[in-house]
DNA sequence: TAAGTGTACCATGCACCATAGTACACTGTC
DNA sequence: GACAGTGTACTATGGTGCATGGTACACTTA
């Protein structure tokens, strides 16, 4: 399904979290669709059933998918999704950051302009 | 010199480094200018010595200050500095990873481009 | 000599993460 | 009704990194 980066600084369920998020937003995974079972998944990428249900409740929580008990959990209607005030700024800071990273490592202006418009331009496809 | 979040996901001496690398890339610190003692500068933004210390040995790890024992630490010749391919590569995925944020919030490809372009283009003035 | 500097430790408390294990309510199927 | 599978909620434990407090030492400058 997806790939864990064990080395990252990410923690596990923020990768998972974040993963998921990318399979539902570019569609792989449809609106409706099953997600695997917590104790599924967790097996699936070793990881303790915690774990996923960590990620399960953040997604959950932030409207890409919804739960039905009993039954599973399932993608959402993604198109319904809006980003709210504080979210967008926290994003935006994260972006400021990162370009920040790129300038201060040396590069010119336009150098890391270059860099920021190559990798923006690659999830171009991938979206709606 | 500069503020703290201390509700921030970033550690303390994270900031204390970040804060300090823009100062000194943007000029604010001229190259050759003495930074204040570990035990000063942790007065002034009250912060544990230890913790000040950290972000300056991580400074100077990256090349940005250099230390004359018994003496002080100083702004480094940051014109000399270069990006290595590593540091490189995790400033990309952190904006990778930023952008994908703006576009999972719900945002179109086009919005998410705007609001980069703008967030970048107040970088252009505080540079070399 | 004295003060200020960087530097290196150690110990402690805290927060977060990940794991292991158990338990319960719900739903669908046989 | 019984059962399997589902989400969910706990508790407990160990590990890691962060921040703090404290002490100590070598160095340089006045």
């Amino acid at each position: 399904m997806f790939q864990l980066d064990l080395k990252s600084r990410k923690s596990i369920y923020e990768q998972v979290t974040d993963n998921l998020k990318e399979l539902i937003m570019t569609g792989t995974l449809a609106s409706g669709e099953k997600l695997p079972s917590v104790r599924e998944l967790s097996k699936t990428i070793t990881v303790n059933p915690n774990t996923v249900q960590k990620a399960y409740r953040e997604l959950e929580r932030q409207g890409y998918i919804y739960t039905t008990s009993g039954v599973g959990t399932f993608v959402a209607d993604v198109s319904q999704i809006t980003a709210d005030a504080h979210s967008l700024e926290l994003a935006k800071a994260a972006l400021d950051d990162a370009f920040k990273q790129l300038l201060f490592l040396g590069l010119s202006y336009d150098e890391a302009r270059e860099i920021a418009g190559e990798i923006m331009e690659q999830r171009r496809l991938s979206d709606d």
